[in-house]
Parts: C-alpha cells; structure tokens; sequence
DNA sequence: CGTGTTGCTACAGTATTTGTAGCAAGAGGA
DNA sequence: TCCTCTTGCTACAAATACTGTAGCAACACG
C-alpha cells in the first residue's frame, strides 16, 4: 500500500491532493458523506457495495489527510473536508453540461 | 479493462465524472495539460515518469469522453477539457491551505 | 443471556498499474 | 537512398491495488 501520498516529492501540494484523490473511491466517499455523517455500512451501500476493505483503506487516508473525522453518529467531513467538497460544486455543474455534451 | 466508466449505471453524470477522474493519473494529466500541448514524451517526464502503458490508457479514455484531442503539437485541452480544469482552480487553491493545515 | 448493530480485518482471487523494451510511421539530414 | 531522431503507441511479465466473502471484537438493547 501507497504509505505516503504520491506525488508530495515534488513539495507541490497539489500533486500530494490530485493524487490522494485520485485513488479508487477517494472522490466519491467525500461526495457521498456531503450531506450527513454515515455510518461505514452505510457509506457502503451509498458507494455502490464497494468492498469494505478499501473503504477502510481510504477512510483512513482522509481521516489522516484531516478530511474525514469519524464522530458518534458515524464518518463525516471535518471543516476542512467540507471546504474541500465545496471545491467540487463547479464539477457538479460541469457535469451536468457534460453528459449533455456526450450526446 | 474497465470499458465503461463506473458508476454510469446509476445515470448520473457526476458519479461517472468522479469515476473517470478517479483512475489514477487522470486528474494529473489533465493539470498537466493545463498550460500548454505536450508530447506523449513530454507528458510522461511530466508525469513522473509514469508507465506509458497507462498514460496511453488514460489518454484514450480522456480523449472519449471529450476532455483531450491530439493536435498537432501534441495533446492538449478541449474547450471541455478547459472548461474542466477551470474546476480545478478552487481545488488548488485549497491544496495550499490544507498544506498548512497539515502542519 | 440472545440479537443486533458498530468499526474493522483476513484472505484468496481478480483487475489494474508498473517498468522495460520495442514497434511502425514520419521528418529531417547527408 | 540510408541513417538518425522523434512521434504515438503496444507487448509482456512482475508488482501492486482492488474486490468479494467471511468473520472478528466491542458495544447497545432486550
């Protein structure tokens, strides 16, 4: 397993965030815990069945990146997490322009 | 090979974006790209050197969903590819701060 | 005590990624 | 013409990441 995050040689923490995000289920844990904290079996039935083990794997990797924070109502964003998913608002938007694009 | 991007079933755009973007090098590429056209060469020393294996993979698949084109000077943006990088930009504004808040 | 959650892990099978090597096609230069 | 260099791209085996199933201990409710 990636111990540190890739790409955060370079010092440039873009590289350290494009890469921790683009592991498998990365984008979509943070899309899913948008709204409300989940439990982990829930956050798997939101992630299509995804297998628990790379779940963990990743909720710790964004739980020690400080995005995730698991609180007694189960997994949630931190503050940070949070202004992380507000980043993915335009995406949001310009994927919606984008599967009318694909026509 | 994952032929169709995951989460498409569902039929929404932003589950098969995030999918897509969340193959590895993809999100790279793609900030790579930003500036300006460059030879699959000069991608991969870009890129890390990453296997060329994979960059073509991700290439192909960034080139049908309509995010790159292969022009003379090499690859490059699309319109759409720019429009979506522009969703970047807040992303690598939160990379610096989070960067700090690591500290 | 049983029943049901929770977060989390083991393990084997499968898919993906890596690293190295090398291809054919095209653009020069001699 | 032949030689050399670059281009985009691919083969293939080894390494790594992911999946799917099963199941653990800890805690809560009854």
């Amino acid at each position: 397993m990636a111990k540190s995050v890739r790409g955060s040689r370079s010092g440039r923490p873009i590289m350290a965030l494009l890469d921790l995000l683009g592991r498998r289920w990365s984008l979509r844990i943070i899309w899913e815990l948008r709204e409300a904290a989940l439990t982990s079996r829930a956050l798997r039935t939101a992630c299509d069945e995804a297998s628990p083990t790379i779940l963990q794997t990743r909720l710790t990797e964004l739980r020690e990146a400080g995005f995730v924070e698991l609180a007694d109502d189960g997994y949630r964003l931190t503050d940070l997490g949070r202004e992380l998913f507000q980043t993915f608002t335009p995406l949001h938007r310009f994927a919606e322009r984008w599967s009318k694009a694909q026509l």
